[in-house]
DNA sequence: CGATGCTGACACCAGGTGTA
DNA sequence: TACACCTGGTGTCAGCATCG
C-alpha cells in the first residue's frame, strides 16, 4: 500500500522536465511492485528509473549508476534508518518476496551503493544488516530522491547501535501503520542523532557554564521535548506527519530493550514517549502503543 | 521472609559543539 | 585537528518499599 508523500513534494528538475515515464507505460509487474514498495517512499519513485553520473570522491573516473525504481526506494529506506535487517526489508518493502529483494540488493552492492554485514545480536545470534555506503548517500543527495529536510545516514556504527537502528525500522512500520489508520500522511522520519544534534547545538548556543532550568525548558520546548529531572530525554525516533485535519503532528517513540533500567524508562515515559518491546517481541506480539504528543 | 521492582549513585562510553 | 566540556546511554551495585 503506498503511503506518505505527495509526488509534488519530491519533484526534482528531472521530474519537472518531463523525463518521468508516463503512467500508461507501467507494466502489470510494476503495478505489483508499487503495491509492495516501502511505506515511506514517494509514489513517483515507483515510476522512474534513475540513471546518474556522480563526480568521483577522489581524483579518477566518475561513476555512472543505473538504479531501478524499487532499488532507489530501498536505498532511500536505508538512508533514513541507517541500518535495516535484510529480512525486515524483504517483509515490509518487498511484501515478503525474497526473490525480488535479492537481485535488487545484489545490483546495489555491485555498484557500491549498499553494504551488507553480519552483525552479532544478543537474541538472534547474528543477522544480516544493510546500510548505505558513502556513494549511496551521495546518490540520494544528488538525485534529490529524499524529501525536503529528510536527513540521510550512511555506514555502520557499532554493532549494538546498528541493531538498535534496525529495530527502529520495525518500530516505525508499526507506528506508521497506526498513523495511516488515522488518516495521517506525509510521514517523515527523524532519528535521535538528528534530534540530539539540533538540541545540543541550541544548548551550546546558550554559552559556557551551567544552563538554567528555565533556559533548558525553553530549548526543550522548542524541540517538542520535555525536561525530566533536569535532563532532556531524546526519543529514539520521531515521526512527523500531517494529521487528518491538516495540522502537523508528531509521535515520539522509544524502543524499550531488555537492558533498559526502570529509571531510564520511567524518565522516557514522563517525557511523553511511547514505548514498545524489543524487535523480536515486536515481531511476535505485534505490541506497540502510540501516543500523539 | 524472600522475591520483585523501583530508585539512587557511580563509572565509563559515545557523540555533539565550541575553541585554540 | 585536538581538546575540553556538555549531554544521554549503558552497566553495576546497593538500598528501600511492596507484595504474596
Amino acid at each position: 500500500m503506498p503511503r506518505g508523500y505527495e509526488p509534488e513534494d519530491f519533484l526534482t528538475p528531472r521530474d519537472a522536465s518531463g523525463e518521468r515515464e508516463p503512467a500508461t507505460e507501467q507494466s502489470s509487474r510494476d503495478q505489483v511492485a508499487r503495491d509492495k514498495l516501502p511505506t515511506t517512499v514517494p509514489q513517483w519513485l515507483h515510476k522512474t528509473r534513475i540513471e546518474t553520473q556522480l563526480l568521483p570522491l577522489s581524483p579518477g573516473r566518475s561513476m555512472k549508476y543505473g538504479v531501478r525504481n524499487s532499488e532507489t526506494a530501498t536505498i532511500l529506506e536505508l538512508g533514513k534508518f541507517r541500518a535495516i535487517a535484510q529480512e525486515d526489508l524483504a517483509e515490509f518493502a518487498y511484501g515478503g518476496d525474497k526473490g525480488r529483494i535479492r537481485p535488487d540488493i545484489a545490483n546495489l552492492m555491485r555498484q557500491g551503493l549498499v553494504e551488507m554485514k553480519s552483525i552479532p545480536h544478543e537474541e538472534m545470534g547474528s543477522r544480516k544488516l544493510l546500510t548505505l555506503t558513502k556513494n549511496g548517500h551521495r546518490f540520494l543527495t544528488e538525485t534529490q530522491s529524499a524529501g525536503k529536510g529528510q536527513v540521510l545516514y550512511s555506514g555502520f556504527t557499532k554493532p549494538r547501535e546498528a541493531n538498535h537502528d534496525a529495530d527502529l525500522y520495525l518500530l516505525y512500520q508499526k507506528a506508521a501503520e497506526k498513523i495511516e489508520g488515522q488518516r495521517g500522511r506525509n510521514l517523515r522520519v527523524v532519528l535521535d542523532y538528528e534530534m540530539k544534534k539540533r538540541l545540543y547545538r541550541d544548548l551550546a548556543k546558550l554559552g559556557p557554564g551551567r544552563v538554567s532550568s528555565e533556559q533548558k525548558h525553553l530549548v526543550a520546548e522548542r524541540h517538542g521535548l520535555q525536561v525530566v529531572r533536569g535532563k532532556i530525554p531524546v526519543p529514539d525516533i520521531r515521526i512527523e506527519y500531517q494529521a487528518r485535519d491538516g495540522e502537523r503532528a508528531r509521535v515520539d517513540l522509544e524502543l524499550a530493550t531488555s537492558h533498559y533500567r526502570g529509571r531510564s524508562l520511567a524518565e522516557k515515559v514522563r517525557a511523553g514517549f511511547s514505548s514498545t518491546p524489543t524487535g523480536r517481541m515486536l515481531r511476535s506480539s505485534g505490541g506497540c502503543w502510540i501516543s500523539v504528543n
